[in-house]
DNA sequence: TAATCAATTCGACAGTTATCGAAATGTCGA
DNA sequence: TCGACATTTCGATAACTGTCGAATTGATTA
């Protein structure tokens, strides 16, 4: 497996929310895989949508697979930082964190150039 | 329709210049799919920096890549829809497909919403 | 026509990953 | 402490994908 921790400590450094803060290549490339499995993708949106933090329990419900392989899309999302996971309890709580879709959203967008005319 | 002629028809087009152009399910994940590979990523960005075209001999230089590889990858990015092939003779000639990074973008800055208080 | 060059396709291989069931870990209530 | 429940970890499997060399297609030029 991975490196967790140090990918973990690298998506959790930038907390500043107001500026899309500019990424890393590698921390761009992990955005995009983590957002590119459909199922996953749907997870965040839930996460997303909710305007408070999702139990596992109705992310569970949302989505047609096993525990474990929510167990496993909740980690990738958590460790490319898209999401924080909140432990009370028996239970987890997911949220968004703030301002990396942003930052990412952002360097996609900042591609696109005037072009030759 | 000629690649220039649908360009300029996209750059004449109110609509499509002002407000990027919403995306099914399945299309996203194609672009974060064609998007999350890093090597191909950095083809995008060669072919979105050149002010013009670019030519395959150019990407080739740029990326330590066989050219089955790199052809393999230019399928991949015209499928999603993200570049532009044009054919001259021997030459292939590679553009941005504009507007389509600017849609994905607003797609993942608009999951951000106002967060629970 | 033959030779050459650009690019694709083919076939194969290696690494990654999504998925599950089963077992394990951890937490709370009785 | 025991049992019920939430979540994770383990082990295995199937599917996908990035990569290359070799063969192929297609276009230009000698």
């Amino acid at each position: 497996m991975n490196p967790l921790a140090e990918r973990i400590a690298e998506a959790i450094t930038p907390a500043n929310a107001a500026r899309p803060t500019r990424l890393t290549r590698a921390r761009r490339t992990a955005l995009l895989k983590a957002l590119a499995d459909p199922r996953r993708f749907e997870l965040l949106e839930k996460i997303a949508k909710a305007n408070c933090p999702l139990g596992c329990a109705q992310a569970r419900a949302a989505l047609p697979i096993s525990a474990a392989t929510l167990s496993h899309h909740i980690k990738e999302l958590q460790t490319a930082g898209l999401i924080e996971v909140r432990r009370e309890g028996k239970f987890h709580f997911l949220s968004l964190r703030p301002g990396v879709l942003q930052s990412l959203a952002a360097g996609l967008a900042a591609l696109e150039q005037p072009s030759c005319a």
